[in-house]
DNA sequence: ACCTTCTTGTAGCGACTGCTACAATCGGGG
DNA sequence: CCCCGATTGTAGCAGTCGCTACAAGAAGGT
């Protein structure tokens, strides 16, 4: 399809740009086509970007794949630990960028979207189980728990209050080690 | 200052439709002047979106201390479990809205809503470390993970998944508590 | 009364938005 | 060859955007 191409086109301008400046003739301009041809081919600009959004999804998660889990970890806190780093890499950031942009409109009620944003953090939600110890005595909920935590230090990091993040990190380490004594 | 009024005749409108479509004449229109004037006012949209992000900060800070603190949660886990359904509360939401467009704007490296929202979050940071329980051994790690949670909350309520928001609430009153065995 | 300064209304500019009418081009099947 | 559908270019429409030029009140000190 040759929606492909124009989709893997826009994407490098949309990460460097963001959605909401993202208007159909610098779209084009960037696809090497017209505001014409994308009207043509996507019929408007509403599944235009709803076309977008599910490309750089599937960027996202293969990003989120190319991290390879090498291993699963050998507790939560080390889960955990394991993964911020991955969401704080740079390359990362023009998504992210995207990903508050989808959140911002699903929280203003726009359907395309809050599907949007609802697929993706379910498909975190999967990815990070995979990444638990394998003898967790209840996965789902230290999977819920650790996501809250990762989608907590996003906003953090959004806000400005990365070190706040890093504390956070760091006490869940020490509260949720089982092995020594971390009884107050 | 007339700003003031000013203001708070458009904040309502704000609060209800979001900042992405605020322009000047629906503003305008809502706080019964005219473009024009809003411009003499305040120089220039930017200065008046920078005065609404205060105004409106304002609002959502009373708003909190509304709630009052009661008395100081016994645990960490209480505390956690005390906040959450106040971030919840839907006179809250129109707040909520404008706080993620605000993040989204400051990912995409917006000065003025960069400092706002920088602002917003460390006030929060302060009110949730005044409901800690007093005798918390280590207050600034454990109001830094509560907040991490909380703003996790937020973010899966946004998508949808305020389900697993739960779960990770529930597994952190388990977790935490160090009065009973919680040793896995 | 007069002049200055603050405030406000009317009208409009130039740039941009998503989108479309019209027509030219092209490739492939009859 | 010729026609027909798919694809593309040119030009432009109607609307909105932030903002401004111009001028008319309004208020108040001298």
């Amino acid at each position: 399809m040759t929606k492909e191409l124009l989709l893997a086109a826009m994407a490098p301008h949309v990460l460097a740009n963001g959605l909401a400046t993202a208007s159909l003739r610098p779209l084009a301009k960037a696809a090497g086509t017209s505001d014409r041809m994308l009207i043509y081919h996507f019929g408007s600009k509403e599944e235009l970007v709803a076309a977008l959004l599910d490309y750089l999804a599937q960027g996202f998660s293969d990003g989120l794949d190319a991290s390879r889990p090498t291993e699963p970890a050998r507790s939560r806190a080390e889960c955990l630990a394991q993964i911020v780093p991955l969401i704080r890499r740079p390359e990362l950031a023009g998504h992210l960028r995207i990903w508050f942009e989808a959140v911002s409109h699903a929280k203003a009620g726009e359907p395309n979207y809050a599907k949007a944003v609802h697929e993706i953090q379910g498909y975190f939600l999967n990815w990070v189980r995979l990444r638990l110890p394998v003898d967790d005595p209840d996965p789902e909920a230290a999977t819920a728990l650790i996501l809250t935590i990762l989608d907590g230090i996003e906003m953090l990091d959004a806000t400005g209050h990365s070190a706040t993040a890093d504390q956070a990190v760091a006490l869940f380490a020490q509260i949720s080690d089982g092995s020594s004594g971390s009884i107050s």
